[in-house]
DNA sequence: TCTCTGACTGCGT
DNA sequence: AACGCAGCCAGAG
């Protein structure tokens, strides 16, 4: 589209598309936020896709976007700090089957979701 | 308007 | 293998 757009518009559209990437992730599966920034075209940081979930969960909620189950490419739970309680995060993934121990997702690697390549 | 910081990652030394 | 640095972009002071 060549649809003249505000930088906030841009902006906006890119945390619905994380949001949307998220939304994606089947229970008791995790993903990075590296590899959701991949999937989206790399074209934005990893970063920005962890800034947009800072601002999804209190817009849409964490039904709507499960941001526990995306952590960092360690497997660690590097936003646990941003939810409602420092162990809110966690108590949401063990609730969905995901081993927890020490801000450290269990056998990471097999839960590992890449949307590049789950999704196609 | 400039500067700093941040739910990160990959590359170079 | 461990550590440091730069790149990514947006929001706050």
């Amino acid at each position: 589209m060549s649809l003249p757009r505000n930088p906030a518009e841009a902006s906006r559209n890119f945390f619905e598309e994380v949001h949307e990437v998220v939304r994606l992730i089947p229970p008791g599966r995790v993903s990075t936020y590296g590899a959701i920034a991949h999937y989206l075209g790399a074209k934005h940081g990893a970063r920005m896709v962890g800034y947009a979930l800072i601002a999804a969960v209190p817009a849409r909620g964490l039904d709507a976007v499960p941001a526990q189950r995306v952590v960092n490419r360690n497997g660690l739970l590097t936003g646990r700090h941003h939810f409602a309680t420092p162990t809110a995060m966690q108590e949401a993934l063990e609730a969905e089957g995901v081993r927890v121990v020490d801000d450290e997702v269990q056998d990471f690697k097999r839960l590992f979701w890449d949307p590049s390549t789950e999704l196609e």
